[in-house]
DNA sequence: CTGCCATTAGACCATATGGTCTAGACCAAA
DNA sequence: TTTGGTCTAGACCATATGGTCTAATGGCAG
């Protein structure tokens, strides 16, 4: 007991989100986010009018507030701007560990295919963003462009760390930036 | 006269890599190649008895080869590993501009979703062992090391690239490295 | 209790998709 | 000319998929 399930709209969003992140929008189907929830066809085009295109929508957004919040976690209690950095490659690393969906940036397959390709930008400029304010915080000289080399790198290493089914080389990301 | 069209199983592979790399392995359909290619099902098949996940294997294997040799034209010319690395990214960014399918690195949405993933590391190997090559040969003191923070960062910026439609981060992209 | 509304439930449908199969065209060797 | 193999052609099929529709269900305001 104490279960207290989140809201069905919710449950669906996230297990959309997950199985987006693992295998794509046109990789994933309506029927396996239904499977992985339970949930009926009805409850779905309840929450979601649009359908699969409506549920990838938010599901990217939640995604999106989820990285952010881990940059937030990471730059928070560092003390300069590439210890925050070698955090946030660390939880991302742990991630990769853990988790199957998280060998690939959240929002990667949903930014190269699928309808919404051009709703990314935003999200992405979004971590961007909030890792500048991080180093302007933290007192970097340079906030925009440390945090777009940040990104470019991270992803990067992402990509190469899938490829290899090791997350090595997200750990080694701060390296790179020295 | 002098159309000397390339052979059937050739036309497919390159319909077929250009149409992975633009939607992805699910986002692409055999009635979609064979559409662009205006070919019959039964070429299809007669090439590539195991069909979809055979074609996808055949264009990964020749967008890798064609990823080998702009590394080779990029840096054979070069003075030093620096102005190579130059010559690479515009290379890039002018296909970027020029044509819509390389808007993203060739064998990303491959490696990312569809059921060859685990056959794209040596692919992705094989272009930074090439550059490390070409670095070795131009007296570059780390050419490993150098060379997969060529293709780590090549790939974030070329991700920031596709999500803003612009190619700008790829032109920006040997800057960072130094 | 009653009526109303949001939600759940899942049968049902049209289409898209990957794949098979048989018939025939083409071409080179005998 | 015949024969045998390769390749082209496309009709055909089973299944998967996104989406619709109507019928319950449950809670809450009156």
């Amino acid at each position: 007991m104490a279960d207290a399930q989140p809201s069905t709209r919710l449950r669906l969003t996230m297990a959309a989100a997950q199985l987006f992140q693992e295998k794509g929008y046109h990789g994933t189907s309506v029927a396996d986010v239904l499977a992985m929830t339970s949930l009926p066809k009805g409850s779905l085009y309840h929450h979601f009018p649009d359908g699969k295109a409506d549920l990838a929508r938010a599901a990217a957004k939640l995604a999106s507030d989820v990285m952010l919040d881990i940059v937030t976690a990471a730059y928070e209690p560092a003390e300069d701007f590439t210890q925050g950095t070698t955090r946030l490659a660390e939880k991302f690393a742990r991630l990769f560990e853990r988790h199957a969906h998280w060998r690939a940036c959240p929002v990667q397959t949903l930014l190269l295919e699928g309808p919404m390709e051009a709703e990314m930008a935003p999200l992405l400029q979004g971590w961007i963003d909030a890792t500048a304010t991080q180093a302007t915080r933290l007192g970097h000289p340079e906030p925009d462009t440390a945090a777009t080399r940040v990104w470019v790198t991270l992803i990067g290493c992402w990509t190469l760390a899938d490829a290899q089914k090791d997350p090595a080389p997200l750990r080694a990301m701060p390296g790179l930036l020295l």
